[in-house]
DNA sequence: GGCTTTCGCTATGTCAGACAATTAAATGTC
DNA sequence: GACATTTAATTGTCTGACATAGCGAAAGCC
């Protein structure tokens, strides 16, 4: 392991690049200790400050835990996939709420993908899937339900969707696309007609899973995309209408204030 | 922003936590700069190195990135899709090499949600997609190249197809799918034999694109996953089979070493 | 005036040394 | 042998210092 002298990139960067390189590489194995925070400190020719500032890049990827006390030191971590999913979560969901990704972007990948699954989850989810699904659609038929939790179970009941196709790999792959529709989701006022639509499309799908049915799996997440699509559109649209009118009402009193 | 001073945890985690999310909170906009190290060590009540752990953590995720100099700082980083990009390829490389992930369930995974963006790839993609993938296709034919560099294009290849879709997003979440079988790919040996076959049924998703028949690329590509998956068996049974050959030839030789 | 150069300020990057906290192993005690 | 104590190793945190980079204002020059 070793670092460029000439670059001019930060040293802890380069530390951690070179230490992330040789986990990739197999050089250093899952569980294996690294060196001691003073003896990496000695091998690159920095201070311990430098090196722990490495060690913290590499620890927010997850690719080393630390013990503190002897026999402690920093450890590479067997990525699971609850840290994984977390992760992805978290840059998938930065990823569309700073790139102005459109709703219907955003929508049109995560159904594509999700009909992905359909066909192998209705072949494979167990009786614990269908039970979380149902379980999800009747909360989402409650009365007085937040549009915050109503979106929740939402994410909830397409989640176990994917979990049923049974490969964690997908499922891994899915929770992106799945999970970071929720803040674009919250953005949306449902009414309790669309709720009941929703629920209604929910219910084919579990429907259509409970008697793995592929085929109709799929055309209900096609027609629930569709759905939400035009819920999303109609929703904007007003919204970008009254904020029109509020616009022109304040041209008209205040005789507006740019060209 | 505030931390728990009962919590067991690294200072520097919770101070890099409490800024993630208002980041994601969106207390804090793209670009914006955030406090100094100084005023954040002031806020926080704890020492600059302490802040600087927990600012190399952030930077780690791409969340932030530093200017030196006056006027300079921390400033919220917009999340590029590359930096996305790159990001989660190194993930999900990780998690399928360090969870003994199968090579059928992680090809699984991959052709099924490739075959989610073959209809929308059929329809949109334009010349420049097309023209990568023919260009790939030749390489792929070329004898004399390595297994690496076959594999390699094979990933180009399939990047292109999916950047046919035309939805950044989609191109995001396969990117992880696509790119991270390749060291899976690598531990197989090609015959040429299997490369013609490859190439034939590149060929074909080609053509199909060309032609923007969605339904052939889809064919053509579970063709591809069958083809796949029956190479790695093949040499996965071939080499444990040499293995225990060898096994039983060192314990006839040797009078073997466990009970 | 318009241009370049210099200087100073501020911020991050790096270093050195110290102490606190934690933990496992070695040691001592009964 | 079981338990308590000490010891050593290692990470976590703090302090203070200097190096380095880059912006902006001031100074100098034409």
């Amino acid at each position: 392991m070793k670092i460029d002298p000439n670059s001019s990139a930060d040293l802890s960067a380069q530390i951690a690049a070179a230490i992330r390189d040789a986990i990739m590489g197999g050089k250093l194995i899952v569980d294996e200790r690294l060196p001691s925070e003073a003896e990496l400190a000695d091998h690159f020719d920095v201070s311990r400050s430098t090196v722990r500032e490495a060690l913290k890049r590499l620890a927010a990827q997850s690719l080393i835990r630390t013990q503190r006390g002897a026999q402690g030191g920093a450890f590479v971590n067997r990525l699971s996939y609850q840290d994984a999913y977390r992760g992805h979560i978290t840059t998938s969901t930065l990823l569309l709420g700073m790139n102005n990704v459109s709703f219907d972007t955003a929508c049109e990948a995560r159904f594509a993908l999700e009909r992905a699954c359909a066909r192998l989850s209705a072949a494979r989810r167990d009786a614990d899937h269908l039970a979380t699904m149902r379980a999800e659609i009747v909360r989402q038929a409650q009365p007085g339900l937040s549009d915050e939790a109503f979106c929740a179970s939402d994410v909830a009941f397409h989640r176990a969707l994917v979990d049923g196709a049974g490969n964690p790999v997908m499922s891994y792959q899915l929770a992106g696309a799945v999970e970071a529709m929720q803040p674009l989701m919250n953005m949306i006022t449902f009414t309790a007609r669309d709720r009941a639509e929703i629920v209604r499309l929910h219910e084919e799908i579990a429907d259509a899973a409970e008697a793995q049915n592929g085929e109709a799996v799929v055309t209900a997440l096609s027609a629930l995309e569709v759905y939400t699509k035009a819920l999303a559109q109609s929703v904007f649209d007003a919204r970008a209408k009254a904020q029109a009118h509020a616009l022109a009402a304040d041209q008209t009193s205040s005789g507006g204030s740019a060209p």
